[in-house]
DNA sequence: CGACTCAGTTCCATTATTGAACTTACTATT
DNA sequence: AATAGTAAGTTCAATAATGGAACTGAGTCG
């Protein structure tokens, strides 16, 4: 009986969930997106077990969320870097950042940036792709049958 | 030794991810977007195990997530429907979607919504909420120290 | 009366996570 | 040269979470 597999499902939200879906994997991408690569910077920032840590870099290079590297052959020293599908999924953990701005009590930092293009700091929203306008359930119907 | 408790940390994200930040919960509340109400329709449209079921319900209720109300007083029978809060992290699951649909190879359905506003299939994207260009890591830059 | 539905709960076997200590391979300091 | 330190893990035992199946309770249907 091990932990139930999603990647199979046909459902974008489900895959993504078998990568992401844990307590340690967004704040891990989260660090990443902050500069974090090194394995012990990755267990202070976080406080993650050191065990839990490993599986969970090797599973985000697995998936094509992190590239590992070498960067010093004596002694072996590895390097976690975003590749540009990791840097990609960024904005949605921004988007999780302002929902829990939002609706939880005194959330704030430590994941605030300011967007360059406009100078201001970046808070997401989340629109749709095709006409700019916010996502809003109330505004959407099912396009395919609900089971 | 229980699970780690992020709910305390100075960070929305790490907030976000103490609620929602497991296999199960996304896609619970995915159903609960597309109308699912009952314990058993839940159960029957994900094969979670019925005790982590009425955790996870129970937590999202907690939490403001859904509400539970009980629709037959004999028998009592309850249903699970979204709050505010819920229905606005939906945009946040479509995000990840939208993702999943991006870079995972073959994901695609359940999760497509037809937007009524623009009569298109709504495709998230996140955006600044101040100058509504798209969010991209390159156009970022930390406005709190990296730790 | 027996079968069925909904909303759980209980039980056990299996996994996963934690925390701490240990390993390996080097570098820097005294 | 001996000691301490760093980076990247691995190993171990104890505890917690999960999955699967069966069971409970209250009530309905034929």
């Amino acid at each position: 009986m091990k932990r139930h597999d999603f990647s199979q499902w046909d459902c974008s939200l489900a895959r993504t969930v078998d990568i992401i879906g844990d307590w340690w994997t967004p704040l891990i991408l989260r660090d990443a997106a902050r500069g974090v690569t090194t394995f012990d910077d990755f267990h202070l920032s976080l406080g993650i077990s050191r065990n839990t840590l490993t599986q969970r870099l090797n599973r985000l290079v697995e998936h094509g969320m992190l590239q590992k590297t070498l960067y010093s052959e004596r002694p072996k020293r590895y390097r976690y870097v975003m590749t540009a599908q990791g840097v990609d999924f960024v904005p949605v953990l921004m988007a999780m950042a302002a929902w829990g701005d939002k609706w939880i009590a005194d959330a704030a930092p430590p994941f605030r940036v300011r967007h360059k293009s406009c100078g201001a700091e970046a808070t997401a929203r989340v629109v749709c792709a095709c006409c700019n306008e916010p996502l809003a359930l109330s505004d959407l119907e099912p396009l395919v049958e609900t089971a």
